[in-house]
Formats: C-alpha cells, sequence, structure tokens
DNA sequence: GCATGATCATGC
DNA sequence: GCATGATCATGC
C-alpha cells in the first residue's frame, strides 16, 4: 500500500491510472522543485543518489516514503525513475541527430540475480515485472545543482508494451544473453557489449561481488538500458522528430539484430570492391578509406540514407545499440593490414577521468560490427562481417593501457627521446607500445605531428604544454585471431 | 618484416 | 579547420 501525505481522494492525480500520472507528471516540465516547495532541507552533497526521486515522491506526487519493494504505483504498476540530461552537441560520439537532448548515464533498472534469472521466463521474469512501465523524469544534468533546483525537462511513460516488436526482440534477446551467461556460470563474464539495448551495467563499488549458481563469485551488476537506447527514448518522450529508420519490416521480428545485418550484407559478400561501387552506383575512390566508404555506402543503400548522414546514427538499431562499424582489409594471410584507430582522446580528459567513464572504455566496450575485405592479388573482396564485443579478460587488459597512458599523463613522463633521422627529428614517447599488450596499443592520430592537444602536466624532457594527439589502437594480430578467426570457428 | 611515428583524403 | 577512418614511411 502507498501512503500518502493528504486523504488519497484530494490527490491532484488518480494513482490507479496511468494516463493521469502521466498528464500530472507533466507539470514537472521546465520545472524545479523549488517551483512547489519552500520547505527546502539541507542536502547531503553525494550522499544517497536515489533522494531526488524521493523528494519527487514527497512534494509532487505528496507520498509517504518508504522502504517497500514493490513499484512506485503498484496498481498500475509504474517503476519512477529520473535521469540526467545532456545537451546533444553535433561532433560528440552520440549526437543524437533525433533530438535535442542525450542521456548523461545509462539507465540503472533492477538488480541481476544471477541464481534466480536461470529458471525465470522472461514474460513472467522479475526484470520485466518491476520495469515493464517506467515512469521517466529527465533532467538536465548540472554538476553543482542542488536537486532543488535541477531543471526538469522531459517526462513521460515508457512501457515495454507499447514499443515496437523489434525492439521488444531486441530486449528479450539482450535478457536471453544474461541470462544464458547467468546460468552456465559465466556472470563473471558479462559485459556492457554484451547487450545491445539492454546491458549488464557494474552496481556499486568496483569491489562488491554477488554470488552465482556454482557459489563462485561475479561482480555485482544491474540491468541497465544503454545510454543510446536512452537516447532514443528520450527522443520518443520529448516529441522529437525521428531522424532514423529500421533495419526491420513489418513482420520480420523474429530475427535477432546480428542475422538482422547479416542479411543485409549478405548480397554484397564475395563481391570485389570495384563492383560494389559499380552496382551501388558510386564512384570509385583511391583514397585510404575507400572500403570504409564503401561499407558505409552498403548500408546506406539500404535505406538510401541522406548523402551527409552518419550511418551509425541514421539506422535505428545502430543507435540505439551504441554499434561503431570498423572496415579492415586483410591480406591473403588473413592479417589486417593495419592496426586499427578510433578518434584522439584530450590529454585533460584522460587526466581526471576514471576507467569507467572513460573514453576509450566507451570507445572499446561497445558492439562493432566489422566488414572484411580480403586483398588476393590485385583483386579484393567483401570477404565477411562479424558482430562482435570485446569479453571481459580482453577489457582488464585494454585497462592496463589506459592505466599506463593515465600515468604517463599525470607525470608529465610523454617525450621519452628525441631521435635525430635522416629528414629531420622523430620523438619517441613513453605511452604503451604494441610490444607491451597482445590486444592495444597507443599511437599518433591527427593529420600531422603539428595537431596537438594541451597536457594537464608540462613534459619533463621538453617542458612542452601541449602534445601531438594520439588514440588507442586494436592491434592487427589481436584482430585476426580474435575476431576473424574466431568467426570462422564459429561458422563451421 | 614489424613496430612506431607520421601523414593523407574526405566531408562537414 | 579539424575530426575521422584509414595508410604510409622509416629504421632496426
Amino acid at each position: 500500500m502507498i501512503e500518502f501525505l493528504i486523504p488519497e481522494k484530494d490527490l491532484p492525480y488518480d494513482p490507479k491510472d496511468k494516463d493521469s500520472v502521466a498528464e500530472y507528471t507533466k507539470l514537472l516540465e521546465n520545472k524545479t522543485l523549488n517551483d512547489f516547495t519552500n520547505n527546502v532541507d539541507i542536502e547531503n552533497k553525494g550522499g544517497n543518489k536515489g533522494k531526488f526521486g524521493q523528494k519527487i515522491e514527497n512534494i509532487f506526487f505528496l507520498m509517504k516514503t518508504n522502504s517497500r519493494s514493490e513499484a512506485d504505483f503498484p496498481d498500475i504498476p509504474l517503476e519512477l525513475k529520473t535521469a540526467g540530461l545532456k545537451p546533444a552537441t553535433p561532433n560528440s560520439r552520440r549526437p543524437n541527430i533525433s533530438g535535442k537532448w542525450k542521456a548523461a548515464q545509462p539507465l540503472p533498472l533492477s538488480s541481476i540475480n544471477f541464481i534466480e534469472i536461470g529458471n525465470e521466463d522472461f514474460f513472467s521474469s522479475k526484470f520485466l515485472q518491476k520495469n515493464k512501465n517506467l515512469l521517466c523524469v529527465f533532467y538536465e544534468y548540472e554538476k553543482d545543482k542542488s536537486i532543488y533546483e535541477r531543471k526538469i525537462k522531459i517526462t513521460g511513460i515508457w512501457s515495454f508494451h507499447e514499443i515496437p516488436e523489434s525492439e521488444k526482440k531486441i530486449i528479450m534477446d539482450d535478457w536471453e544473453t544474461i541470462k544464458s551467461k547467468a546460468a552456465n556460470n559465466q556472470a563473471h563474464n558479462l559485459t556492457r557489449g554484451d547487450g545491445n539495448y539492454l546491458s549488464p551495467g557494474p552496481s556499486g563499488e568496483s569491489h562488491i561481488y554477488t554470488k552465482q549458481l556454482d557459489g563462485s563469485k561475479a561482480r555485482t551488476r544491474k540491468f541497465n538500458f544503454k545510454a543510446s537506447y536512452m537516447d532514443a527514448v528520450i527522443a520518443r518522450l520529448g516529441s522529437s522528430n525521428i531522424q532514423t529508420e529500421s533495419l526491420y519490416k513489418e513482420g520480420d521480428e523474429n530475427i535477432s539484430l546480428s542475422e538482422k545485418i547479416y542479411e543485409k550484407f549478405k548480397p554484397y559478400i564475395g563481391m570485389k570492391d570495384k563492383d560494389i561501387a559499380i552496382s551501388l552506383g558510386i564512384s570509385e575512390q583511391e583514397c585510404k578509406q575507400r572500403h570504409s566508404i564503401l561499407s558505409k555506402n552498403i548500408l546506406k543503400a539500404i535505406f538510401g540514407v541522406p548523402k551527409n548522414i552518419n550511418v551509425e546514427e541514421y539506422i535505428d538499431e545502430f543507435s540505439k545499440a551504441d554499434v561503431t562499424v570498423k572496415t579492415v582489409k586483410l591480406n591473403e594471410n588473413n592479417m589486417p593490414d593495419q592496426n586499427v584507430s578510433f578518434p584522439a582522446f584530450k590529454y585533460k580528459e584522460i587526466y581526471r577521468e576514471q576507467w569507467d567513464n572513460s573514453l576509450i572504455k566507451e570507445q572499446i566496450d561497445c558492439k562493432f560490427l566489422f566488414v572484411f575485405f580480403k586483398e588476393i592479388g590485385n583483386e579484393c573482396f567483401l570477404d565477411s562481417i562479424s558482430y562482435w564485443n570485446m569479453p571481459i579478460e580482453d577489457l582488464e587488459e585494454v585497462k592496463k593501457v589506459w592505466k599506463k597512458t593515465k600515468e604517463c599523463v599525470k607525470t608529465g613522463k610523454i617525450v621519452k627521446e628525441i631521435k635525430k633521422i635522416k629528414n629531420g627529428v622523430i620523438r619517441l614517447n613513453h605511452f604503451p607500445k604494441k610490444t607491451e599488450s597482445r590486444i592495444a596499443h597507443i599511437r599518433p592520430h591527427g593529420t600531422n605531428k603539428k595537431e596537438t592537444y594541451d597536457l594537464p602536466v608540462p613534459d619533463i624532457l621538453t617542458e612542452a604544454t601541449s602534445y601531438t594527439k594520439q588514440c588507442i589502437w586494436l592491434n592487427n594480430n589481436y584482430i585476426r585471431d580474435n575476431i576473424y578467426l574466431k568467426k570462422i570457428e564459429n561458422d563451421i
């Protein structure tokens, strides 16, 4: 039972009626809690993270606080969720072309019980019971604002039963992936990348562990909606013009996302790069990234995507699942010609970030669509594709690379040696080398060495306050052994 | 041949 | 101008 601060019949909304609650919640938009109360208690900064939601229940919904485990509005049932928004900026990693706002964080849902989930069925699962209807209150995230000053921007209800069939299917498949790992005593191997929209996010401090089926321990995790999925929810509830198109057509919702992607590429597999260009009606290019341009054009051809739009954002499922498309050219021995690069990191940011919120983790711990071309003699074919995410033990290895990089930046140990060569000098650095990790390394990434980012600590050797832009690179041999060849094994 | 630093072309 | 997705060039 919910207890209210005033008699239930006097409430300004009906707590048993979904539409009434949704309509009443709209009154929060463009307001702060200060607009509803004069009685501001002093906020315990960094304290109870759920406090904002609690205050909305008290002040706005006139509910008493209690610690019941049932839904906030048990008769509907409806669960109140508050979450921060950041402005969508065109150059960010997730620009959210469909809306003005994007999610500041993934949305934490209920905890994952590694022992019980194995016996559950999705439709009667605790996950669905708890999260089938979410009352979303999204506010503008500003670091130093108290909870009473948070500007609420978008509200609305997300209901599992009201989302498109293909979206339900993808969430159900994600839940099944998590269930299957837990049921096979693999809960310790769960990562964010295991989910497309629904992912098993870490919960609590990094040293908090929970028992799994065989008694061994695994990092405590919660179901999360990925921030990329939340971007789409935010756009939808904020009534933005949705500028995306789905890979799915009505009636084919029973196909998994990875199968759907394969289906789209299948007609091109085995074709010569030149013939793909002809069949897509695009002129052949000679630049370095010509095969990447081909991959993106294959995706664009599926929909007739507008020319200047990023396909990773325009394809609905790619944008919600945060898919990165990487095109790799293999030689006859299945070895990628090159290592795989990512956008450069900023020294001032790596200096202050933690692993869990780092750019490098965000770049690596996501879903990848690898498009493999293979060069045999003078000809280059579209060999295969792989929808892939990095396993946890490899992520731990990438974490070491990140940590060492951060250490270099923090201590100002950047330049190792300025070495004379034939036509001038090269500057050797202390960043993690390819020889130090089987997975990834740090190397320059810019138009030229003059393109730099500022250093938070001047370089000890040269006293320079900026340095050539760098990024993380996935080693080509790692790609061959762990992505390309493993995919072949799975096909057999 | 490979690791590492440097750079190129595209497109917004 | 610069971010991005790549390849090139040099020296060991």
